[in-house]
DNA sequence: TTGTATGCGTTATCAT
DNA sequence: ATGATAACGCATACAA
């Protein structure tokens, strides 16, 4: 059943029939409801990739995403999806890992299919060389390019971002003006944001006068994609090891919610009382806080807010008034306060 | 840049370069290499549409779930997108939530896609009545249906399944043995899975002589999409009131990891030792598990391996063997147990 | 092994 | 308001 045919039935041409089905103001009301009701008799439906050959877009928008198990990733893509889906876009979800090259490989698969743009959720896509990033000022010379929490400044690359550095900066302080003198920094990801986040914790430090040694900041290790989460139990181990080689510190914040719950779980086995003996603080404010005993102190980075901001921005872009949007957008983090804490 | 303008470059016909880009045995090593060139040095990729429009495929399968920031179904479309991609096909993501009718409407729209096959992830796809169920069926005239963790006997729809029923059954009858008198059943989800499970339940306590009452189950409301997961005080609260109004209860088995660790929180602030006092038992085997102290009992339902016994088999349903396939596959859970039990 | 010609189903342009 | 037809870019049947 295709175009043809309902012109057939309906004895009007073709052009007539497409112009029903894209609402095409000049067709007569008479004309207009034969068509229809042939269209609803035979279950028409028109063929995308003629429209799409034709048009040169089927209205579908790519996602890369590092690991779409990442609960963190998990929630930006469905809010993203759901926003694109409501534009009327469909999603293509592409999932690339955390190594460079399926990236560069996955992106070129996406532009391939001629998505009309491609989105890139999480801040491990923008790597510290220029070099890496090439493939994406490349990409974007072919179609607008979205980042969520990721910055570079390209031609046709929009990015919108939460102020990590601030937020962990912010926290940090936090920390110490309620007594702590030996704070911890805990991490799993070398990413932009993830340094900018190490930054705000080691200028707090340093604006405090509190000396960075090796003992105040440990990394976990890299997360693995789709595992279903980072294993919480090896940062116990990890903060237990560095307790025990005789580091002191009196409270940990990390990069990751997943990261201060092992935190936590280290605290809760050694006997220590939280916030008293030691305070913790964790970041993204998953649901995972509230599962903490006591209930994990966090930033919330307003991933919703990015991800409606990113799509509204892009469909604005679509619209073809571009020169109306923000090349970068940055949001604040909020500071959670839950029971791991004892801010003033 | 089309296979026009590559046919030119290289004086070869259009027919050769197409033989050339799809591997046609039939072409001189000289002008494939010639042509490859060409394809390398101008950067010419394949309009999909247009082969799309002859060959009436886009190698694409579209996924619906309800809610891809459900961790659950988070883990299930992550581990179908990369089989899925591995073997040469693009993904449609589509989120419907909870409700019939966009289930009905996104359905629509991925055939509308032409997509090659739809996979329906997470058990509640599959309404009790028949009726609801008809637009799976409809779909599976068109396109091969596969449904992890659904079950429904049409057609061309391929199941995939955990058997939910056994494991709560079995787990129940574990909860009994090490010496609980009486088990609540906490749950949030009335599919046909959460029935079973529900089932599962009841049938072990009829085994062992505990009669059922109000007292011994508990719904706490169902999920909604988009949330970062169910909202654990929530059970917590609702354990307290069901205790409060006199109900007794030596152990809680959950039909997910999340409600699971709410009557953890709840025996915790009550003082109950955990698991003398009180065990409990979830559902799903998430990383959660590991976050909830002490350690939570769990049945993991091996969702990796459903995911990848359904896309293997559409793979084999592709190339054209779908004789072989059987249409319902069923794999057992297998319970791990933690910290907040103590089995023998 | 290679080339020619045609169909695939739309949309858009240009007539009428 | 409506119709005829070209164009979109590829794969393939058929011819050479």
């Amino acid at each position: 059943m295709n175009i043809y045919d309902i012109s057939r039935k309906t004895g009007v041409s073709t052009a007539t029939v497409s112009r029903v089905i894209n609402g095409s103001s000049s067709v007569s009301e008479k004309t207009r409801r034969k068509v229809l009701d042939a269209i609803e008799e035979y279950g028409y439906t028109p063929n995308v990739f003629a429209r799409g050959l034709g048009l040169n877009t089927m209205k579908t928008v790519g996602i890369l995403c590092a690991d779409s198990s990442d609960p963190y990733l998990a929630q930006a893509v469905y809010c993203v999806e759901e926003h694109c889906r409501k534009s009327g876009y469909d999603v293509i979800l592409s999932c690339t890992g955390y190594d460079h090259s399926l990236k560069e490989r996955q992106m070129d698969s996406l532009l391939s299919k001629r998505v009309d743009a491609v989105i890139l959720v999480g801040s491990n896509y923008i790597e510290s060389s220029d070099d890496l990033n090439m493939y994406i000022a490349k990409a974007a010379k072919t179609v607008p390019v979205m980042i969520i929490n990721g910055s570079i400044n390209v031609p046709n690359v929009y990015c919108t971002v939460c102020d990590d550095y601030s937020a962990i900066y912010e926290i940090t302080e936090k920390m110490i003006a309620s007594g702590k003198k030996n704070p911890l920094y805990i991490y799993n990801s070398e990413s932009y944001s993830g340094m900018q986040k190490l930054n705000g914790f080691r200028n707090a430090l340093a604006r405090n006068g509190i000396e960075v040694g090796s003992g105040n900041i440990l990394f976990v290790g890299s997360r693995k994609p789709g595992g279903k989460s980072f294993p919480v139990n090896v940062v116990k181990a990890a903060v237990a090891e560095l307790a025990a080689a005789g580091h002191r510190f009196d409270c940990a914040i990390a990069s990751d919610d997943i990261l201060a719950v092992g935190a936590v779980k280290y605290a809760n086995a050694a006997g220590l009382r939280i916030p008293e003996d030691f305070a913790v603080a964790g970041y993204n404010n998953f649901d995972l806080c509230e599962c903490c005993d006591p209930e994990l102190t966090s930033v919330d980075n307003r991933l919703d807010v990015l991800c409606d901001h990113c799509v509204s921005s892009l469909m604005t872009i679509f619209s073809g008034s571009e020169s109306t949007i923000p090349k970068h957008t940055m949001f604040s983090g909020e500071i959670i306060e839950r029971g791991t804490t004892n801010f003033r």
